[in-house]
DNA sequence: TGCATGTTCAACCATTTGGTTGACGATCAA
DNA sequence: TTGATCGTCAACCAAATGGTTGAACATGCA
Protein backbone atom coordinates (compact mmCIF):
# COMPACT_ATOMS: atom_id res chain seq x y z
CA UNK A 1 0.00 0.00 0.00
CA UNK A 2 2.14 3.02 -1.16
CA UNK A 3 1.08 6.43 0.77
CA UNK A 4 0.36 9.29 -0.30
CA UNK A 5 2.85 11.78 -2.02
CA UNK A 6 2.47 14.19 0.68
CA UNK A 7 3.60 11.58 3.48
CA UNK A 8 6.40 10.54 1.47
CA UNK A 9 8.14 13.60 0.42
CA UNK A 10 7.08 15.05 3.71
CA UNK A 11 9.16 11.81 5.41
CA UNK A 12 11.82 12.22 3.11
CA UNK A 13 12.50 15.91 3.62
CA UNK A 14 14.50 15.24 6.93
CA UNK A 15 17.52 14.77 7.01
CA UNK A 16 17.61 12.89 9.69
CA UNK A 17 15.26 10.15 8.43
CA UNK A 18 17.25 9.62 5.13
CA UNK A 19 20.25 9.30 7.42
CA UNK A 20 18.27 5.94 8.80
CA UNK A 21 17.03 5.03 5.43
CA UNK A 22 20.95 5.47 3.95
CA UNK A 23 21.78 3.06 7.35
CA UNK A 24 18.77 0.29 6.82
CA UNK A 25 20.14 -0.26 3.06
CA UNK A 26 23.02 -1.99 4.66
CA UNK A 27 21.03 -4.15 7.00
CA UNK A 28 17.99 -4.18 9.06
CA UNK A 29 18.65 -2.36 12.68
CA UNK A 30 17.21 -2.60 16.19
CA UNK A 31 15.90 1.15 16.90
CA UNK A 32 18.52 1.14 19.54
CA UNK A 33 20.99 1.14 17.34
CA UNK A 34 19.41 2.98 14.66
CA UNK A 35 19.37 5.80 17.13
CA UNK A 36 23.51 5.34 18.55
CA UNK A 37 24.71 7.40 15.75
CA UNK A 38 22.52 10.81 16.42
CA UNK A 39 22.53 13.14 18.94
CA UNK A 40 19.51 13.42 19.86
CA UNK A 41 17.24 11.32 22.49
CA UNK A 42 16.41 7.91 21.79
CA UNK A 43 12.41 9.02 22.25
CA UNK A 44 13.00 11.41 19.13
CA UNK A 45 14.93 8.55 16.73
CA UNK A 46 11.55 6.62 17.73
CA UNK A 47 9.52 9.21 16.70
CA UNK A 48 11.30 9.47 12.95
CA UNK A 49 10.52 5.75 12.70
CA UNK A 50 6.91 6.16 13.30
CA UNK A 51 7.01 9.14 10.42
CA UNK A 52 8.88 6.78 8.18
CA UNK A 53 6.78 3.77 8.87
CA UNK A 54 3.89 5.84 8.72
CA UNK A 55 5.38 6.64 5.10
CA UNK A 56 5.43 3.64 4.23
CA UNK A 57 9.28 3.44 3.87
CA UNK A 58 10.24 1.21 6.32
CA UNK A 59 8.53 -1.27 8.30
CA UNK A 60 8.92 -2.32 12.11
CA UNK A 61 8.49 -5.93 13.38
CA UNK A 62 9.33 -6.44 17.03
CA UNK A 63 10.71 -9.37 18.22
CA UNK A 64 11.15 -10.18 21.94
CA UNK A 65 12.19 -7.04 23.43
CA UNK A 66 13.61 -5.76 20.33
CA UNK A 67 11.90 -3.96 17.33
CA UNK A 68 13.95 -4.32 14.10
CA UNK A 69 13.65 -1.98 11.60
CA UNK A 70 13.76 -2.64 7.56
CA UNK A 71 13.74 -0.85 4.51
CA UNK A 72 10.76 -0.85 2.23
CA UNK A 73 12.39 0.63 -0.92
CA UNK A 74 8.76 0.35 -2.94
CA UNK A 75 7.08 2.46 -1.30
CA UNK A 76 9.11 5.51 -2.96
CA UNK A 77 8.28 4.16 -6.35
CA UNK A 78 5.20 6.13 -6.55
CA UNK A 79 7.13 9.43 -5.50
CA UNK A 80 10.13 8.38 -7.97
CA UNK A 81 7.30 8.24 -10.98
CA UNK A 82 5.75 11.17 -10.16
CA UNK A 83 9.28 12.71 -10.48
CA UNK A 84 10.42 11.40 -13.68
CA UNK A 85 7.02 12.39 -15.06
CA UNK A 86 9.28 15.84 -15.36
CA UNK A 87 11.20 14.24 -17.75
CA UNK A 88 15.16 14.13 -18.78
CA UNK A 89 16.73 12.25 -15.86
CA UNK A 90 15.30 8.79 -16.08
CA UNK A 91 18.36 7.16 -16.13
CA UNK A 92 20.45 7.13 -13.00
CA UNK A 93 22.86 9.62 -13.27
CA UNK A 94 26.28 8.04 -11.60
CA UNK A 95 27.85 11.50 -11.71
CA UNK A 96 24.89 12.39 -9.65
CA UNK A 97 24.79 9.25 -7.40
CA UNK A 98 28.13 9.87 -6.63
CA UNK A 99 27.88 13.48 -5.02
CA UNK A 100 24.68 11.99 -3.07
CA UNK A 101 27.31 9.48 -1.34
CA UNK A 102 29.87 12.01 -1.12
CA UNK A 103 27.06 14.90 0.69
CA UNK A 104 24.99 12.03 2.35
CA UNK A 105 27.22 9.53 3.61
CA UNK A 106 30.32 10.78 3.71
CA UNK A 107 31.79 8.74 1.55
CA UNK B 1 22.17 24.89 -9.06
CA UNK B 2 20.51 22.19 -7.36
CA UNK B 3 19.23 22.53 -3.58
CA UNK B 4 19.31 20.53 -0.78
CA UNK B 5 17.47 17.70 -0.54
CA UNK B 6 15.23 19.02 2.22
CA UNK B 7 14.45 22.03 0.54
CA UNK B 8 13.47 19.95 -2.54
CA UNK B 9 11.51 17.23 -0.55
CA UNK B 10 10.02 19.69 1.59
CA UNK B 11 8.90 21.70 -1.96
CA UNK B 12 7.51 18.86 -3.82
CA UNK B 13 5.64 17.97 0.26
CA UNK B 14 2.70 20.16 -0.14
CA UNK B 15 -0.06 19.18 -2.88
CA UNK B 16 -0.50 23.11 -3.79
CA UNK B 17 3.07 23.30 -5.00
CA UNK B 18 2.68 19.91 -7.02
CA UNK B 19 0.13 21.40 -8.92
CA UNK B 20 1.99 24.36 -9.25
CA UNK B 21 4.45 22.10 -10.83
CA UNK B 22 2.16 19.88 -12.72
CA UNK B 23 0.54 23.46 -14.50
CA UNK B 24 3.51 24.47 -15.15
CA UNK B 25 4.89 21.47 -17.01
CA UNK B 26 2.38 22.63 -19.89
CA UNK B 27 3.58 26.32 -20.30
CA UNK B 28 5.11 29.25 -18.51
CA UNK B 29 2.40 31.00 -16.50
CA UNK B 30 2.14 34.36 -14.77
CA UNK B 31 1.81 34.37 -11.03
CA UNK B 32 -2.39 35.84 -11.23
CA UNK B 33 -2.08 33.06 -13.55
CA UNK B 34 -1.11 30.09 -11.88
CA UNK B 35 -2.81 31.03 -8.68
CA UNK B 36 -6.30 31.92 -10.75
CA UNK B 37 -7.81 27.50 -9.72
CA UNK B 38 -6.68 27.54 -6.11
CA UNK B 39 -9.03 28.24 -3.35
CA UNK B 40 -6.53 30.77 -1.67
CA UNK B 41 -5.74 34.21 -1.73
CA UNK B 42 -2.63 35.42 -4.44
CA UNK B 43 -0.44 36.36 -1.39
CA UNK B 44 -0.38 32.54 -0.37
CA UNK B 45 0.00 31.07 -3.99
CA UNK B 46 2.57 33.69 -4.13
CA UNK B 47 4.44 32.55 -1.30
CA UNK B 48 4.22 28.49 -2.70
CA UNK B 49 5.92 29.97 -5.79
CA UNK B 50 8.97 31.56 -3.60
CA UNK B 51 9.77 28.11 -1.98
CA UNK B 52 9.61 26.54 -5.09
CA UNK B 53 12.00 29.29 -6.45
CA UNK B 54 14.28 28.48 -3.60
CA UNK B 55 14.26 24.95 -4.11
CA UNK B 56 14.99 25.67 -7.33
CA UNK B 57 12.42 23.67 -9.01
CA UNK B 58 10.79 27.05 -10.67
CA UNK B 59 12.41 30.23 -11.82
CA UNK B 60 10.72 33.47 -12.37
CA UNK B 61 11.23 36.24 -14.33
CA UNK B 62 9.40 39.66 -14.15
CA UNK B 63 8.02 41.39 -18.08
CA UNK B 64 6.64 44.69 -16.77
CA UNK B 65 4.06 44.03 -15.01
CA UNK B 66 3.87 40.22 -15.05
CA UNK B 67 6.18 37.89 -13.16
CA UNK B 68 6.41 34.57 -15.31
CA UNK B 69 6.95 31.32 -13.53
CA UNK B 70 8.95 28.33 -15.29
CA UNK B 71 9.45 24.94 -14.67
CA UNK B 72 13.38 24.16 -13.64
CA UNK B 73 12.97 19.97 -14.48
CA UNK B 74 16.41 19.43 -14.23
CA UNK B 75 16.39 20.82 -9.97
CA UNK B 76 14.47 17.32 -9.22
CA UNK B 77 17.38 15.29 -10.48
CA UNK B 78 19.51 14.89 -7.23
CA UNK B 79 16.04 13.94 -5.75
CA UNK B 80 14.96 11.69 -8.27
CA UNK B 81 19.26 9.81 -7.77
CA UNK B 82 18.38 9.69 -4.18
CA UNK B 83 15.37 7.51 -4.60
CA UNK B 84 16.21 5.65 -7.69
CA UNK B 85 19.27 4.19 -5.05
CA UNK B 86 16.60 2.73 -3.14
CA UNK B 87 14.31 1.92 -6.04
CA UNK B 88 16.83 -0.05 -7.71
CA UNK B 89 16.20 -3.01 -5.42
CA UNK B 90 12.74 -3.76 -6.73
CA UNK B 91 14.88 -4.76 -10.07
CA UNK B 92 18.53 -5.24 -9.34
CA UNK B 93 20.36 -8.00 -6.97
CA UNK B 94 21.15 -6.08 -3.80
CA UNK B 95 24.54 -8.13 -3.74
CA UNK B 96 25.13 -6.78 -7.24
CA UNK B 97 24.82 -3.43 -6.33
CA UNK B 98 26.60 -4.06 -2.82
CA UNK B 99 29.42 -5.26 -4.70
CA UNK B 100 29.13 -2.16 -7.25
CA UNK B 101 29.36 0.09 -4.00
CA UNK B 102 32.42 -1.88 -3.18
CA UNK B 103 34.21 -2.08 -6.78
CA UNK B 104 33.78 1.06 -7.83
CA UNK B 105 33.34 3.63 -4.78
CA UNK B 106 35.70 1.93 -1.95
CA UNK B 107 33.06 1.95 0.61
C1' DT C 1 11.18 -12.71 42.01
C1' DG C 2 13.58 -8.74 40.85
C1' DC C 3 16.41 -6.05 37.99
C1' DA C 4 18.25 -4.47 33.53
C1' DT C 5 17.21 -3.52 28.76
C1' DG C 6 14.40 -1.95 24.70
C1' DT C 7 10.91 1.04 23.32
C1' DT C 8 7.03 4.03 23.58
C1' DC C 9 3.98 7.42 25.85
C1' DA C 10 2.62 11.91 27.65
C1' DA C 11 3.34 16.42 28.55
C1' DC C 12 5.61 20.16 27.30
C1' DC C 13 8.28 23.65 24.46
C1' DA C 14 10.21 26.57 20.53
C1' DT C 15 10.16 27.01 15.74
C1' DT C 16 8.27 26.42 11.23
C1' DT C 17 4.47 26.18 8.08
C1' DG C 18 0.54 27.57 5.53
C1' DG C 19 -2.91 30.51 5.59
C1' DT C 20 -5.32 35.31 6.25
C1' DT C 21 -5.85 40.48 5.57
C1' DG C 22 -4.72 45.21 4.31
C1' DA C 23 -1.35 48.30 2.70
C1' DC C 24 2.05 49.16 -0.57
C1' DG C 25 5.14 49.70 -4.90
C1' DA C 26 5.44 49.03 -9.77
C1' DT C 27 3.66 49.07 -14.24
C1' DC C 28 0.38 49.78 -18.01
C1' DA C 29 -3.17 52.37 -20.37
C1' DA C 30 -6.60 56.10 -21.04
C1' DT D 1 -2.51 62.33 -14.21
C1' DT D 2 -5.55 58.97 -12.78
C1' DG D 3 -6.93 54.57 -12.29
C1' DA D 4 -6.72 49.64 -12.71
C1' DT D 5 -3.88 45.59 -12.49
C1' DC D 6 0.14 42.63 -10.89
C1' DG D 7 2.53 41.03 -7.24
C1' DT D 8 4.81 41.35 -2.66
C1' DC D 9 5.24 42.80 2.12
C1' DA D 10 4.08 42.94 7.02
C1' DA D 11 1.62 41.55 10.73
C1' DC D 12 -0.86 38.21 12.52
C1' DC D 13 -2.86 33.43 13.53
C1' DA D 14 -3.63 28.25 14.16
C1' DA D 15 -1.69 24.01 13.47
C1' DA D 16 2.14 21.01 12.56
C1' DT D 17 7.00 19.73 13.40
C1' DG D 18 11.01 18.27 15.84
C1' DG D 19 12.94 18.21 19.94
C1' DT D 20 13.10 17.47 25.32
C1' DT D 21 12.24 14.87 29.82
C1' DG D 22 10.41 11.48 33.01
C1' DA D 23 7.29 7.80 33.60
C1' DA D 24 5.53 3.57 31.97
C1' DC D 25 5.29 -0.82 29.65
C1' DA D 26 7.25 -5.21 27.85
C1' DT D 27 10.57 -8.53 27.75
C1' DG D 28 14.73 -11.31 28.97
C1' DC D 29 17.64 -13.09 32.46
C1' DA D 30 19.95 -14.23 37.07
Amino acid sequence: MSQSLDTTFAALADPTRRAILSMLLEDDMAVTDVAEPFEMSLAAVSKHLVILTKAGLISQEKRGRVKWCKIEPNAMKDASVWMQSFGQFEELDMDAFERFLETELGV
